[in-house]
RNA sequence: GACCUCGUAGCUCAGCUUGGCAGAGCAACGGACUUUUAAUCCGUGAGUCGCAGGUUCGAAUCCUGCCGGGGUCACCA
């Protein structure tokens, strides 16, 4: 999981001295507290945290940096008030380091009863040191079971009087610390009379930072019998997409997802570095756009006081490097479109984008079949998995079929080679999409649209659809056999698009003609002002003049695979910090 | 941008139909409790009923407008 970090069970870390002096001190002095985590002389004399002055920042009004107790809830300012009380006795609330030697999720995995398991009264064999944050506070009189999470999960801690001092527990923990706070515990596992593992805090125990803000109380009544419990889970969508750290540490399945998030990109890169592939990294701040139809984000290079846009996909600078004489490039990175949001749009996204040389869009069928029946495996073991109640089958080879039969399939009606005006005929008066279809949009759009709504949510197994018409792909080859079509495929699977492919288009002059065409369409649709020359990427062009080799070229988005893969139904549920409309207060 | 829907304690919500003292559970706070499991038991505090205006003797409740959240659509290779 997290390679940097190696439990060392058994031979612990001689670095670990400074804690084991200062759990000696506790029991030298006994309740002398403001001795108790070895601070004592520093805690006072720190420097006052103070907020910048105003006049760095003459747009932010001060009162809204520092926190009028006015704003505070009762809560917050109890809290506030502890953080004071401990700096009293010396206790400092912001300590800088803590020894950790195992996990929650390794100790409750290899504590053996007959090896570890103390006499009555005795100390344990399995010492550790770990730390993480209280959730789950029990006090009962002069001991206290409270649930630790660190990042691995929850392991359960026992307290008593007894070990820490009658002073420390009545005075300091009792008092002072509050669910939510970050602690570190020295002491060793055993096996409560209720049979659950835990962690008495035997050696240390010690505040790491104080939490002044409560963490949300979530548990909630179930209700009946067949109700699954969630004790510490908050299921309100914006606040976990707003203050997602909280998320983070209160739900598990979260941090879960961004975890199978991380092995998806992991597995891929390992898939694409095998085969020989260079990574790279192509520029974000363009001076022109392309290899997308979607709106840009704009912004403003000061030194060189020229206008610059955020790319909306990578494909045009990959494809100068298969010019440059690599062979096979891939770069996983951030796209922006600035469009609307949706559960299946976030302005900026990841995407994947790969191009090999000499290779058509058949072979990258293949290829594609490829990595994402490794994904898939790396993820769930098997091929498969289940999406919106659908086994879906990575295995084997997929289903491949051609746009134009996908659609006649799916409608009784052949519109290969047929006009605009018969398509949108079609659509609005046969097949019932009168209300997604209008007179005016062009033979691409009308193609797209039926597509969408007859043939895509009905392929729920992966589905190569092959032969797009030429008007919806302007990159793409133009097919070696079909008039009018061009060689590209894209998958879909769960009724959803998830990756787009196609023989790339390295005919200098049709690229040429293409990119007019649509600087034409784009600049009439955008914005009149705009001359169509400025949309057309010259360098590009250039480029292709020198000679780009023959290539496949395959873009993945990350995201919506993340979505497939984890069983999410909204791409805010794959991206950690989605955008969200401003907050207001 | 259009439509639907919601806004009451820190959190989840009831109360609104039919106007009459602002409620519950959880959380918090105080007390009891040294192997608990959403600990338990006793007690306490907590509210600009989103905001503004209107109707009324009286508005959380009825009316109007606005603000904010969520959803659907539109935009979106």
């Amino acid at each position: 999981m997290n390679s940097c970090w190696k439990p060392t069970i058994g031979s612990r870390n001689s670095s670990t001295e400074s804690q084991r002096q200062r759990r000696t001190s506790v029991h030298l002095i006994g309740g002398r507290l403001f001795l108790w985590n070895g601070a004592a002389g520093t805690a006072r004399s720190r420097p006052v945290r103070r907020f910048r002055s105003p006049d760095l920042f003459p747009s932010t009004p001060i009162d809204r940096m520092s926190t009028s107790p006015a704003d505070l809830s009762e809560q917050e300012q109890r809290r506030r008030e502890e953080r004071t009380e401990l700096e009293d006795r010396g206790v400092d609330p912001y300590p800088y380091a803590w020894e950790v030697d195992a996990r929650a999720e390794e100790i409750l995995d290899t504590f053996d009863d007959e090896k570890h398991q103390p006499a009555d009264g005795e100390a344990g064999s399995y010492e550790v040191s770990i730390a993480g944050r209280i959730v789950g506070l029990r006090v009962m009189g002069g001991s206290a079971f409270f649930d630790l999470r660190d990042e691995s999960g929850t392991i359960q801690v026992y307290v008593r009087s007894q070990d820490l001092g009658e002073e420390f527990y009545e005075e300091v923990f009792t008092e002072l610390f509050d669910i939510g706070d970050v602690v570190g515990i020295e002491g060793f596992a055993f096996r409560t009379g209720m049979g659950e593992v835990t962690v008495r805090a035997a050696d240390d125990f010690q505040l790491l930072a104080k939490s002044l803000r409560p963490p949300p109380p979530v548990k909630e009544e179930t209700e009946d019998g067949d109700v699954v419990e969630r004790h510490y889970e908050v299921t309100d969508k914006e606040f976990r997409y707003r203050q997602r750290y909280v998320d983070l540490f209160v739900n598990p399945d979260t941090r879960d997802i961004f975890r199978r998030r991380a092995t998806l990109l992991s597995t891929m890169r390992d898939f694409l570095d095998d085969r020989g592939y260079l990574e790279v990294e192509t520029p974000v701040l363009q001076p022109v756009y392309g290899g997308a139809s979607a709106r840009p984000f704009k912004t403003h290079h000061n030194a060189l006081d020229m206008p610059l846009y955020l790319r909306i996909a990578d494909e045009l600078y990959l494809k100068r490097l298969l010019v440059g004489g690599l062979e096979g490039v891939y770069e996983i990175g951030k796209d922006f479109r600035n469009e609307g949001l949706s559960r299946f749009h976030n302005p900026e996204f990841t995407m994947m984008e790969c191009y090999v040389a000499y290779k058509d869009y058949r072979w990258m069928m293949d290829t594609t079949e490829d990595l994402l029946r490794t994904v898939t495996t790396a993820l769930h073991d098997e091929p498969t998995l289940t999406f919106e109640g659908h086994e879906i089958d990575m295995g084997g080879s997929w289903t491949r079929v051609p746009f134009f039969d996908a659609i006649e399939d799916a409608t009784g009606f052949d519109l290969y080679q047929e006009d605009a005006d018969r398509v949108h005929d079609v659509a609005a008066n046969e097949l019932g999409l009168a209300e997604d279809v209008d007179s005016d949009m062009d033979l691409g759009e009308l193609l797209d649209e039926v597509f969408s709504e007859t043939v895509e949510p009905t392929l729920i197994q992966p589905t190569f659809v092959t032969d797009y018409p030429v008007e919806l792909s302007p990159l793409a080859k133009k097919h070696r056999e079909k008039d009018g079509l061009v060689e590209r495929f894209e998958l879909v699977v769960a009724g959803r698009e998830i990756a787009n492919a196609f023989s790339e288009l390295n005919d200098p002059q049709d690229q040429r003609e293409r990119f007019e065409q649509q600087a034409r369409q784009r600049a009439a649709e955008v914005d009149a002002d705009v001359d169509p020359a400025d949309l057309i990427d010259e360098d590009y062009l250039r480029a292709l003049e020198y000679g780009m080799p023959p290539a496949a070229g395959l873009g993945i988005g990350i995201d919506r695979l993340t979505m497939l893969l984890t069983g999410q139904d909204s791409i805010r549920d794959v991206i950690l910090f989605p955008l969200l409309r401003p907050e207001q207060s």
